[in-house]
DNA sequence: TGCAGGAGCTATACCGGTTTATCAACCCAG
DNA sequence: CTGGGTTGATAAACCGGTATAGCTCCTGCA
């Protein structure tokens, strides 16, 4: 027999396909003698569930979706996707629910597939990643009744379920540990502007700058890519009254801008220091290594999936939750001002 | 009225469920004017098919699988997936075909996933990574019947469908290219011994030498990771005759390699010429930017979906398609030799 | 005029599970 | 000895599609 169905096991037990239900799914309605017979005449038969006759009959397909809207060419260097991914699976595996990725241009895309994901019962829930500060994702998603859970965005009132870290306490914490080094021209070479972390860690340094002592502390906005990390790097060091110190909002930028720094003959850490506010192998290949705020994406991730399951076992309380304080890796590229 | 099925339609339009199935299914059954009708119902209802339902009826899922056993640390770096992921979602795209991903450790865990996926009917078929020389996967998936692509492993006799690149003729590409600035001490640090397409690689370079009079040109394998490949370069630019020119199978050990020898005072590309098997953002945010060999991974990703999608149609005949030759991209980290 | 054959539909079984209504057997209290 | 409640099980409906047997016309041809 090629692959069983619980009508084939009933027949086998002699008794009838909705005590072989009750058996395999734990709930009553059956005796503890006859449970234990089903379940091992399934064992024997190899019986599993097809997951598309349980998705028609339970209404739920154990399965959860995770769009990212970003241009491939930039995903791939970037490790926090992979680790986050893994975290995920991790946090998913333990009630053995498949993840469905896809990766599209832009968030006008991304909705189109929350729709098409909904009305075709593709997944019982999405993970929202990127989180924008009037993010249109989220009225969509209510809209369409589809339980779902923000990384990183803090959510306010009538917002939806989330896990994040605190931004502004890990750039205090880099900010201030700059500063006692003795800098005190620290420029912070922020991602896209409409990001909700963007945000946050922008008004970290502003509010930060007048304790601190700071003489100047601009947060110039890039998108993300290498290419406008080291523009904007390029531009700070050709000023007169050049930083001391640079912040990266990402480790892809940071390389580019200690790339940029080498070319012009500005040593790193003697004439500058670079923070990276992301950790991964990238910043540990260079010479010399990145400092860097390095984050538990894993379990970040591990989190995420967790909450997103108990929303959908029970949409309501909406759930925040406060991931692990990232921590600052301090390696070769910082040190006192000269 | 939340999600209609095709009976709210059914009744709507005054036709039975049969005559409505066929009518969005583009079969003949119907008139023209019917399904004319019960198409713009269906449209104006905003009807989708509801996946589990088809599923379960048809005996297809509209969905296939991808299984990457590596860890989740060296993962993130490789941009190599990532353009490969999207690939394959614009090949799967086409068709409405939903891609599963996961991350798993090892490849007895990915054997046990194929096992899980075709025993619940979760895809319709999967596609390959990471070729080894007797791979077990190969053997499962016959057994469990699974249509399946192999990306990169070249397939033999009995072998499963496939989609590669000409590493042998690439590999040769760029040992001329370093025989013809000068070179004759060419070290290559590959891959994993056991994948195939490191095996290829090796036999290019070893066949290649006698007749590009190379004076020795060793073959060194590694676990990919950037340590090793550190490790590896250390020992070689340590030797007293040392190699002129380094060939590296994967960015990643490239640019840890080009860490190295400027550490040890090795001047890149005066005393030693670098080239990574693999191209990327990262070989070019280095200083001197890398010398690479840049593939379409994007397209190989898209005509593996294809491939995967032709052999679920109709598994015979077996399918071998080859892309588009890689082409070496020359940049800094490459001169005649001092 | 009669009949074969096809076009156009309907009714219904089916896919493999879950869920509900129903029922027999048994236990216990009154 | 009887009525009510619980336990353990069955039969059947149901989820939303697809596939098929069969029915009713209509057309064409001998």
């Amino acid at each position: 027999m090629a692959r069983p169905t619980i009508a084939d096991i009933a027949t086998r037990a002699g008794v009838s396909k909705g005590a072989v239900s009750f058996a395999l799914n734990g709930r009553p309605g059956v005796s503890d003698a006859t449970r234990e017979r089903i379940l091992k005449i399934a064992e024997q038969m190899s019986w599993r569930p097809h997951s598309a006759a349980r998705a028609l009959g339970a209404s739920r397909v154990d399965s959860v979706g995770m769009v990212i809207a970003r241009p491939a060419r930039t995903l791939g260097v970037e490790p926090f996707f992979a680790h986050l991914l893994s975290g995920v699976q991790s946090g998913l595996s333990a009630e053995s629910i498949s993840l469905q990725l896809l990766i599209v241009e832009d968030t006008a895309a991304e909705i189109e597939v929350y729709r098409r994901w909904a009305s075709e019962h593709r997944v019982d829930g999405v993970i929202l990643v990127d989180l924008t500060v009037k993010d249109p994702r989220v009225d969509a998603l209510k809209t369409l009744e589809l339980p779902a859970v923000m990384i990183g965005g803090r959510g306010g009132k009538g917002a939806l379920p989330s896990v994040w870290a605190d931004d502004r306490d890990a750039m205090l914490s880099i900010v201030e540990y700059l500063a006692a080094l003795g800098h005190r021209r620290i420029a912070h070479v922020a991602g896209t502007p409409n990001f909700q972390h963007t945000q946050r860690r922008i008004r970290a340094v502003r509010d930060a700058a007048p304790r601190l002592g700071l003489v100047d502390a601009p947060s110039l906005t890039t998108d993300f890519s290498d290419a406008e990390g080291a523009a904007i790097t390029r531009k700070l060091l050709s000023q007169s009254d050049r930083p001391t110190a640079i912040v990266y909002d990402s480790d892809v930028m940071a390389v580019a801008g200690l790339g940029v720094a080498m070319e012009m003959g500005v040593s790193v850490p003697g004439d500058l220091s670079i923070v990276a506010f992301d950790d991964s192998i990238l910043t540990q290949l260079m010479h010399p290594a990145l400092t860097a705020l390095s984050r538990d994406t894993f379990d970040f991730g591990r989190q995420a999936a967790e909450v997103l399951l108990e929303t959908i076992a029970s949409p309501i309380p909406v759930i925040n939750r406060r991931t692990a304080d990232p921590v600052l890796t301090v390696r070769e590229s910082t040190a006192p001002p000269a």
